[in-house]
DNA sequence: TGTACATCAGTGAACGCGCGTTCACTGATGTAC
DNA sequence: TGTACATCAGTGAACGCGCGTTCACTGATGTAC
């Protein structure tokens, strides 16, 4: 509403020390840990400033309140899957190979970010989305589109939607295992190697 | 703990008297209308019996306690699914055809019963779920295993978490329109059409 | 060097609120004699 | 037919609890003169 300086709504006020930096750093850090073990429903505000060893009041402090915090977790996976996609996809043009490329570089933020990630996984469920969180989930389906039209696969906005949910299921697949599931990345793969004939659901391939 | 008679621990005590059935499938109901309308956090005893129109602590009298309530109704679910699926693949063997039949069947059920689907993809992303919950959704992997590996897709069960993953994207855009998308129920015959050759992601098949 | 002041980080204690749950109770219905 | 009793459904009011949030305040640091 007011914010008059920075015009980022999800801060109270930004630190100006190095040691305001460092604590609101250590909010965020301590709020992936406890969204790790505990899930959304559990990331309060007590659990958070508790891990983080600082008094609740100094929560807000950095933050207006919960859901702005949450909401700056979220902001930040995302800025690092942006990045990352940004430049694993650098010169391909859409198609196959530049959406296989933003999946794995996304599956690889995901690994680095699991806390986060399991947080985002929830959050996409639940109606607590704030807008600014809706428009970050569309954007994986809106960078998929241009590569299942250049695929021919239609709609293509369908398969933009079933290719992002295949990686995000690959995403818990890992995290569940704590590293890289190179099976399921090729699976992913293999998946989205289908040529979209009409008809290929009715033939049978391999099987005379 | 102690459950005398039914031995089922998700009802306090089961109703004898037509009134008291009535009593509790009203409590149901609204279980899943609230689910709907505000998800499972919402899905307060409050909230519940608000839209019952039962006090508070008539809602005592048929669950021992509030898990065991969205339990009930995560069981409903399945129980219907189980069903549905079940009819769904009669006599066919396992692979490809079995595969999509017990996928058209789940997404029926899923469209028939839209709030507590969206109760189910909820529940799933978080910690909460109780024992019996965790197994009720790894049955789906569990079932669609012979077939992918029929299908000859390895590793299987990674194929097979896959398409669970596709089947639940597409309930969800299904669910999200209110009705039968065959654009999408199309697109994962086709993205499961794809022959599993090991080579298949390294070429390009349409494009000379 | 000493002191007055502004700035910012940080906090302990309290606030109201809605939650899940329990309690002691009422009222209706059916059966026994 | 009348009455005593058991059974079950259902409830209003209260309970403690943890939550998000606010308040008035302290302490440390840096700069001005």
């Amino acid at each position: 509403m007011r914010e008059s300086r920075s015009g980022q709504s999800t801060e109270s006020s930004a630190p100006v020390t190095p040691k305001g930096r460092s604590s609101k750093e250590a909010l965020l850090r301590a709020g992936g840990l406890v969204a790790e073990r505990r899930g959304i429903a559990g990331l309060s505000v007590a659990a958070v400033t508790r891990e983080a060893g600082l008094a609740k009041a100094t929560f807000y402090v950095y933050f207006p309140d919960r859901e702005s915090f949450i909401d700056a977790l979220h902001q930040r996976f995302y800025k690092d899957v942006n990045e990352a996609v940004a430049a694993a996809v650098l010169g391909l043009p859409p198609g196959r190979a530049q959406l296989l490329a933003a999946i794995e570089a996304y599956l690889d933020v995901c690994l680095e970010n699991r806390a986060v990630k399991a947080l985002v996984f929830e959050t996409r469920a639940q109606s607590s989305l704030t807008t600014t969180m809706e428009e970050r989930e569309a954007m994986f389906v809106q960078l998929a589109e241009p590569c299942t039209r250049a695929m021919k696969l239609k709609p293509a906005q369908v398969f933009a939607r079933l290719a992002v949910a295949l990686a995000s299921e690959t995403a818990l697949i890992e995290m569940e295992s704590a590293r890289k599931v190179p099976g399921a990345r090729k699976a992913i793969g293999a998946l989205l190697a289908a040529p979209a004939q009409p008809h290929a659901t009715k033939l049978e391939r391999r099987a005379h």
